[in-house]
DNA sequence: CAGACTTGGTCTGGTGAACAGACCGGATCG
DNA sequence: CGATCCGGTCTGTTCACCAGACCAAGTCTG
């Protein structure tokens, strides 16, 4: 719980957010699942998160309805339901945020409409359909800023190639090291 | 810092993003920014929070260039900087977020445009106008959801009435009890 | 000027969360 | 049958948050 029991005096349902996705990691992991992570493995290995503090934010996110966890294979795997997909215009203008106000000016990922390739602008918007596309519509490549990132996992080297967002990463293709 | 060293491997605008804004309480002290509150008094008051969590928080806001602080009066302000402005969308699409996803149907706040007094959509835009206003330019309202808030503090009492955002709330209009 | 009050903090002791890292049970591989 | 992978749980330490006490500067009252 992000507040404690705060968000009842605060009767916002902004606070009531936060309880769901305001705590440390929790909207890294959300951001790794609209890239298509879906296991635990790969979650703990890119973010170089705790497993046990994985394992609580991971349980928090579907008992909250914002993750389905799903046998998969033998695998438990973790999609993001409609709920959970909808929290990717606050994810993207955070990160887009981050990117203009606190890091360097490029970008690290670049998010393109799939439907006609048109890089979409910072507010979302496609400005060849003329509409902003969900993020099941998007394919995410690495940007100019990219060299900030020295990570070696597998979902890392996954994403060094265009993927088309909520598509599941491809970590079978090599050990993790590299 | 919300992530420890973590954003040095992330690499990511986003976990950077979080080192800032993503710590306990420092949004809903943002929106409470949006809203035009200014003073410490105010901010704990109407939050509920720890003096010396405030005082960590409003800090590390000035420090990353988020508020500034400006004496008026005698008193220390808080204020938006450009930067701190940029992160309405993210606080918008949140609070969104958490009314739909987790909370009752009903918004607690309403915004409306005041160039046209069209209330926003859910993604900010104002059909009568056919763009996105920034924060400086909507009111802020009471919605139906209100019932859920009993706070009693000046801020909650002075958003009882329309305001516009950005502007100061008069917190002089009477003591904090009702 | 004394004394009370407001404002904007700092300081302290207790509690809960995050961390690194050990451990573990089931499945799969060789 | 042992080794490895996967998805966790458990443990001891560190760190952040909390309530609440304390404090200094201003300011209102007389």
């Amino acid at each position: 719980m992000a507040l404690g029991t705060g968000y009842e005096q605060q009767g916002c349902h902004l606070a009531r957010a936060l309880e769901v996705v305001g705590e440390r990691w929790t909207l890294l992991i959300l951001r790794d699942c609209f890239y298509g992570v879906r296991r635990f493995t790969d979650l703990r290995e890119h973010l170089d998160i705790s497993r046990a503090v994985l394992t609580d934010r991971l349980d928090t996110l579907v008992a909250n309805g914002v993750l389905t966890r799903e046998d998969s294979d033998g695998h438990p795997e973790y999609l993001l339901t409609e709920t959970g997909r909808a929290l990717w215009p606050t994810i993207f203008s955070l990160s887009k945020w981050g990117e203009r106000h606190t890091s360097g000016p490029h970008p690290a990922r670049l998010f393109s409409h799939a439907a006609c390739d048109t890089d979409i602008d910072d507010v979302g918007h496609c400005h060849t359909c003329g509409e902003v596309p969900g993020p099941e519509d998007l394919v995410v490549r690495p940007g100019p800023g990219t060299n900030a990132m020295r990570r070696s996992d597998r979902v890392a080297r996954a994403l060094e190639r265009p993927h088309r967002m909520l598509t599941p990463i491809d970590t079978a293709s090599g050990p993790a090291g590299g």
